[in-house]
DNA sequence: TTGAAAGCGCTAACAA
DNA sequence: TTGTTAGCGCTTTCAA
């Protein structure tokens, strides 16, 4: 940056000033400055501005498994917008662990980044008050904890969406997959269902839910075999996760059991898994891309230092039908 | 750290010294100083060091697209791995775009990286020798190119083992669908199968080609639709994507031909897409967790300190059968 | 084994 | 509109 200066004829203070646009220098330092940036194809250190501003142009993205398309698409998204606007996305996978994540927020902070957005149901509000901080995609564990800016799908609807759907197909003995561990969504999810079946009359009995010990292909699979060997088959099944739900098909296809003819089947989440199975997979669908930019935007405000109330918003879901619960 | 010092009663070169574990102090000092530093929950700040050091705990991860699978699990794998070892990865998305990448590139050393493992064809050596840098999963553009160090998949004979594969099963009408774009891996694989098909003496001919203008389920499967519509059907097709055999799976469907009876299909990566759509798809198999540790490797080896030369490196592929080429 | 002090590159307060 | 300068928190040389 000296020599910037020196080559510009000015001094570092004025260079600081025309790289962050500050206004206060003419037109003709403006240009030239510029100049000489250009040609030395200066890039300015951002571990010294960090040190000075205790900002960085960093977010850190904290997130349990990259490797779900869910996931891997809303990060997608955030990372995208977030470069849009001059920042760089740290992404931390925590692998669905407590522990890992929150020496991932450490290290997070360390780094000085400026600000967070956090797919987990832990709530870190006291800790870190000034750090603009966006909870996604998941409700708190605890629901007495109200700080901080919550945005998620509305799960539960979600889950009466998909098992009115099953209902309306004429299912009568529906099975539900979900998956148990600190993900509370596979609780809501679950409840909603249940909502669904109490409305029509439904009863549910506890040997119809599968609660599998985390989300993956191969276990639902695995837990779906041993389901069929010991009970009666349903004729149709809500899933929480697409994840799920495509493990669930590769098991009734080794059971020589027909989707949709003999069962019915729902996932959740709409990702490309859901219209890339066959037959094609009716879904929940969640709207990634609004959540994606409406963390962006309140992240972006505060960093601006316009006040934002915290609050939790529900973003709408709606049900993509395919072949799946034809009926 | 100034605090620090105070508690411990030593100076703030003593507490660098414990925190580095350089070992120029005595026992009872490290004992000292580490309990405050814990009971105070001092965290070193990042962007001090990084402008003291200009280098940080940080390294650049560059990938074309975090929604495909394959890339998906091997940020993953590589993430972990740089977390056990003390760093984060900055992941950038390029959404396969040569300007955004130089953009993001530009960005991260910015931010004083340490390293950089980069999924790219185009080669940056001459601008930073001294950045430790692997460049993974792709081979350079320019085949003239040898610096810097490579690690990627045997490509060529990925494509050759599907295509044998194809022709073991009786296919002798076999289409090819690749992408075009800047992943030279496309044409490799390519290539590889042309290799089969000779080595064979089966004829080639340019309308058993489809050449996507990217890697998308959704363009696959339009494509093909198009091509059943005006060609001959053919009894064998290699894709040198998973991504795009998914596609091609939704073509066939529609249109009523059934895999592997009608015709056989045969994937690339091996990436859950694999094995979890019906039927089970036969794809060439990429070792991504030696990638990923190999990639790792080097990194650390470099910033350790040790000279590591130059050089690419071809990772062995195999071939995961599944059902459809099933004969 | 320890401490004092310089300085990494930048921003912002103050002065001009 | 511009320049001078202090200092952000750390590492590292030099001296003790």
């Amino acid at each position: 940056m000296q020599e910037i200066a020196e080559l510009a004829g000015t001094s570092v203070a004025t260079v600081s000033r025309v790289i962050n646009r500050n206004g206060r220098y003419s037109k003709e330092t403006e240009a030239r400055v510029l100049k000489v940036i250009r040609d030395n194809r200066y890039v300015p250190n951002e571990s010294a501005k960090g040190l000075r501003t205790t900002r960085t142009q960093t977010i850190g993205v904290v997130v349990p498994d990259i490797t779900n398309p869910h996931f891997s698409s809303l990060v997608n998204k955030i990372e995208t917008g977030m470069f849009e606007r001059g920042y760089s996305c740290i992404i931390c996978n925590t692998n669905e662990s407590e522990q890992l994540e929150i020496k991932h927020i450490q290290s997070l902070r360390a780094q000085n980044v400026s600000g967070m957005v956090l797919i987990s149901c832990l709530r870190y509000h006291a800790e870190f008050r000034n750090l603009p901080t966006v909870y996604l995609d998941r409700p708190a564990k605890d629901t007495a904890i109200n700080e901080g800016i919550m945005i998620c799908s509305d799960n539960d609807q979600g889950g009466y969406l998909a098992t009115k759907e099953l209902l309306a197909a004429g299912c009568k003995k529906i099975l539900v997959v979900k998956a148990h561990g600190d993900d509370i969504n596979q609780t809501i999810r679950f409840q909603g269902a249940m909502r669904a079946l109490e409305e029509e009359k439904v009863r549910f009995s506890k040997d119809m839910l599968l609660d599998l010990d985390h989300v993956s292909i191969k276990q639902a699979e695995q837990e779906m075999d041993a389901f069929l060997k010991k009970k009666k088959i349903p004729d149709g099944i809500m899933t929480t996760t697409d994840t799920i739900a495509v493990g669930i098909y590769l098991s009734l296809r080794k059971a020589g059991l027909r989707v949709p003819k003999d069962i019915r089947l729902t996932g959740f989440d709409d990702c490309y898994l859901a219209e890339s199975c066959g037959p094609g997979l009716t879904s929940v669908h969640q709207d990634v891309s609004q959540m994606a930019s409406m963390a962006i935007d309140f992240i972006m405000r505060r960093l601006k230092g316009d006040a934002v109330e915290d609050g939790r918003y529900y973003l709408p879901v709606t049900l993509t039908r395919r072949e799946s619960t034809a009926y």
